[in-house]
DNA sequence: CTTGTATTTGACCGTCTAGTCAACTATTCT
DNA sequence: AGAATAGTTGACTAGACGGTCAAATACAAG
């Protein structure tokens, strides 16, 4: 019952938006205020700061949106290094999205937003750290498979799986510094190749 | 002639320390001012904005401290996979100092400072751009020593230099995150590995 | 010692920003 | 209809911040 509203809603695109773009300490609440639509009392009847803004966007942004299309990506229906292969190349496509709307190639929100306030807000950076985790979790697991069929030499997966993230990550970072796609578009064979991958890549 | 000072050099140190351990965004000039022990009108007689000083202080750090310690250690008297070894242990020893100094693992500061400014301010973003090119470098130059020896298989040499340079920022930033300095402590074992290097890892 | 130059200082201004609040409006339930 | 609830508004404050400046100070060279 009461007076309905998206606002909730609008002020955490906004937010993600926002910070994605440009980033969190010089995004003002003044400014996701005004992207949303919103006037800066109802941001604080919702939210009680940025900090807390910016939690349940990353939150909400992985539970909506993020979480089905890696589901879908690491779909156990697919041949393990397919997974990774179509996962990587998708990850391109999505940058190359990303520059034509934005103009800019904006990496991965989490990545950046947890890089630049860890040592600040030990909130957003947990947040940011424990979606990070479910990530690297897809990864070693489509790693853990493609060893059990023989396409990925044995060895710690869990190890595989952080380096390939890192891989994943700094590419994607390092191409948001440069504004460049290229950094990205070798990925998905970079990927298979840094695994040791004995399947794919020979067919490729 | 004239008065003598060392304000500059104190600006460009403080500066760097706190958008290090901080943020670029974040660190206002007045903080940068206060832990320079300088006041405000000095700072403004040797710079005109953050950003020139953020420019300066990347690139003194790089020039000064930098490019001697990268020199010594991708040095062409050591073999070329103990070069990149070496490096990478030391990065981690690195970051052991830097979390007993700071309490925190800070990544590196031209990646962080490079990622967060880089849809915001173009002369940082070149600056960083420009830093991380030179280091890709000497990858790419023990990298290409190793092919030379047997030591690495042969491919191409710029690509794998990228990727292992995304591997090392990627891990550097995930260790920020995360404080931890685990996601360091393989990377010397994980960079020769993705180098599918013959030598020294089978001896390890 | 004095003159020119480099640097320092602190006071000052306008603007931006986080955060508050009481009054107002829309919606739902009874 | 009316009470209760949920959300909105705009005006307000206090402080932080970027930026300026004229006057003061320290140093070096002639």
């Amino acid at each position: 019952m009461g007076r309905t509203s998206d606002a909730k809603e609008r002020l955490l695109e906004a937010a993600l938006d926002l910070i994605w773009e440009r980033s969190y300490g010089v995004v003002t609440i003044d400014a996701i205020c005004e992207k949303a639509g919103v006037k800066k009392g109802s941001f604080y009847y919702f939210f009680d700061s940025k900090s807390t803004l910016a939690v349940a966007a990353l939150n909400e942004n992985w539970i909506q949106d993020g979480k089905a299309k890696w589901d879908a990506l690491f779909s156990a229906s697919l041949p393990p290094l397919e997974r990774i292969r179509g996962f990587m190349q998708s990850v391109y496509d999505g940058q190359v999205e990303v520059k034509k709307e934005h103009g800019k190639v904006l990496g991965c929100p989490c990545f950046s937003i947890g890089s630049e306030t860890s040592t600040q807000d030990e909130v957003i950076r947990a947040k940011a750290q424990e979606i990070l985790q479910s990530q690297i979790r897809y990864f070693e697991s489509a790693i853990r498979d493609a060893q059990a069929e023989g396409s990925v030499p044995p060895g710690d997966a869990a190890a595989k799986a952080k380096c390939l993230f890192a891989l994943f990550e700094g590419s994607l970072a390092q191409a948001r510094i440069q504004n460049d796609l290229d950094f990205l578009r070798t990925l998905p064979d970079a990927s298979l190749d840094i695994l040791g991958a004995r399947s794919l890549k020979v067919a490729a």
